[in-house]
DNA sequence: ATGTCTTTGTGAACGCGTGCACAAAGATGG
DNA sequence: CCATCTTTGTGCACGCGTTCACAAAGACAT
C-alpha cells in the first residue's frame, strides 16, 4: 500500500497478514494507555473500542499471534503489551537516521513517540554545510558527506527521508548503498529501491487531496459552476482544448514550485 | 482505513472505489510533472511507471472517471490533469486551518505542496498565548479562543490537528462544532467524530513500527535472544507473570511521556 | 461437581481490489 | 479504402480482508 516498487509479493511475512501488522501498533498504543492506568485485563470489545476497530477484527488479528487471552475474562494487558511489542520487534533498539533537517526533519527529531517505542535517533543529516554541528533536539547535525560512515558506524537499518523531492532518490540510493533496508519517505516522490528494501510513504498533500474529494462529494453535486468542459464522455478534440484552456487558470501549475516538499532545502 | 469511527459504510462515494481515489493524487503528481516538461501525451504504461503502479490498475482507475484517452495513442496530459483535478475537487480553493503550531504545525504551514494544489492555509491556531500574533510562514498565529469565529469567517471545512494527543479530541470537537467536516489528524489518538465527518490519520510512530516488523523478519528468526517467555501457545499463569516481569524493563513504559505527540505543547 | 454466564477463537460467506489477457478502437501508412 | 499496429477499456478469475455467527472454553456461583 505504500511501496515504491511496482510489484510486491504481497509480503504476507509469516502468516500474519499485512493489514493485521498495520493495526498492531494501534492496539499497542491502546494497551499501553491501559497499562499506565494499571488496568489488569481488557475484553476484545473494550480494547476494540479504544483502538477504533471492530471487535471481531481485533480477535482475528490476535489469533494470528497465538491464543493469548482467556475466555470469559479477556486479555491480560501486560502480557499482551509484551507479545505485541515482541512481534513488532520493539523489544530491541532500532537506531534511525533522519536525512533532511528542515522544518519537518526538526519536527521528527523532536518527536517523543520515537524514543518511547524502541526507536532511537542515531543521527541527523543535512546537505547544508551551515547546519553542520548545529544541535537540533540535542543532536548535532552532520553533513551528507559522512552519510555512509554514519550508517555503518551506528548499524542503522532504518532511514527517514525528509528532504526536498529532488534530492530524495539520490539520498535513498546512498542510504540503501550503505546498508539501510527500510525507508520512511516524506518527500513527495516515488522512490525506486531494489528488492528486499521496504519503503513506506507519508504524503501530506495526498491525504489532503483525498479529504477534498470526499468534502466535495458531501457538498453535493448541484454546485456545478464550471458547466463548460466535458462532463460527459466525448473526448473530442474541441472539448479537450476548451478544458485545457480553462483548467490551468484555476490551480494547476501556477508556480514553479509544483512539487516542493515539506522542508526547506537548507 | 484511517477513520476514527468504528463503522463506516465503506464510502464508495459515487462508484469510484476508495482505493482508486487514494491513487488519483499520485497520478496527478506524475501528470503535473509531465505537463511542466510539456509532454503532450502519455501511455498508460509510461504513466504507471512514473506513478509506481501497475498499468492495468491505472487504466481501470481511469475507467471509473470516464473514457478519456485515445486508443493507439494514450492520454492527453493537460486534459487528464484537468479531469483528475476536477474529480478531486481541486479546481476550487480549500481554506484550511492548522491547529497546534509546534514543530510539526510549523512544518505544515511552510509546506509548499498545499498552496500549489488548491489548498490555502487560512489560519494558524495555537493554545499558547505567547504565540499569538507571532508570524509563522508569514501567517500570524491566532489563539484557540477564536477558533469558532475563524472557522466561520473563513468558511473552513478542512482542519489539520497537530496538537499533543491530550488536546486532540477537544480540538476536534470544537472544529466539528464550528462546521469542519474533514480532519487530518497528526496526533497519536483515535478521534471520535459524528457521522458525516471524515478523519484521516497520519501517525509517524505507527509507520516506523510497521517498518520495524518487516526489518525484524528480514533479520531472520535465529537471533531469538529472549528464549524465556511464551513463544508457544500456553497462556499459563506462570509464563504470563514471567513475561510481564521481563517485558516492562525492555521498552514499554519507561517514562511518563508514553504518548507525546509530534509537537511541543507550546 | 454441576450449571450458568461471559468471552474468546474461528469456520464460512461475502465483497473489494488486483492483475491477466483479450477484444474493440482508433491512428497511421500504403 | 484497406491493412497493420499500437494502446485503451474491460470481462473474468483469484486472493485478501472483513464480518457474521456460533461452538468451545473457562470463570464463577451454588
Amino acid at each position: 500500500m505504500a511501496t515504491g516498487r511496482t510489484h510486491r509479493p504481497a509480503t504476507r511475512s509469516r502468516g500474519i497478514p499485512e493489514a493485521t501488522v498495520a493495526r498492531l501498533p494501534l492496539y499497542l498504543r491502546a494497551l499501553t494507555a491501559l497499562s499506565e492506568r494499571s488496568v489488569p485485563t481488557v475484553s476484545s470489545e473494550e480494547l476494540a473500542a479504544a483502538a477504533g476497530v471492530n471487535s471481531a477484527k481485533l480477535r482475528k488479528d490476535f489469533s494470528y499471534l497465538g491464543s493469548y487471552g482467556t475466555r470469559g475474562v479477556g486479555y491480560d494487558v501486560e502480557y499482551l503489551v509484551y507479545q505485541i511489542s515482541r512481534e513488532l520487534g520493539l523489544t530491541q533498539d532500532w537506531p534511525v537516521v533522519i536525512v533532511g533537517i528542515g522544518n519537518l526533519g526538526a519536527a521528527l527529531a523532536n518527536y517523543g513517540g520515537f524514543a518511547s517505542r524502541g526507536f532511537r535517533v542515531a543521527a541527523l543529516i543535512d546537505a547544508d554545510p551551515a547546519m553542520a554541528g548545529k544541535p537540533v533536539a540535542g543532536i548535532p547535525v552532520q553533513h551528507t558527506d559522512d552519510l555512509e560512515k554514519i550508517i555503518e558506524d551506528n548499524g542503522v537499518s532504518i532511514g527517514v527521508i525528509a528532504t526536498p523531492a529532488g534530492a530524495a532518490q539520490q539520498v535513498c540510493d546512498r542510504l540503501v548503498g550503505a546498508g539501510v533496508t527500510s525507508i520512511l519517505n516524506f518527500a513527495p516522490t516515488v522512490l525506486s529501491v531494489p528488492d528486499g528494501v521496504d519503503v513506506r510513504k507519508v504524503d501530506l498533500s495526498i491525504e489532503l487531496q483525498i479529504l477534498a474529494f470526499h468534502e466535495q462529494r458531501k457538498a453535493g453535486e448541484e454546485p456545478a459552476l464550471e458547466t463548460a468542459a466535458g462532463d460527459g464522455a466525448q473526448p473530442a478534440a474541441a472539448s479537450r482544448e476548451a478544458a485545457a484552456a480553462a483548467a490551468p487558470a484555476a490551480s494547476a501549475d501556477q508556480g514553479p514550485d509544483g512539487d516542493v516538499p515539506a522542508v526547506m532545502p537548507a
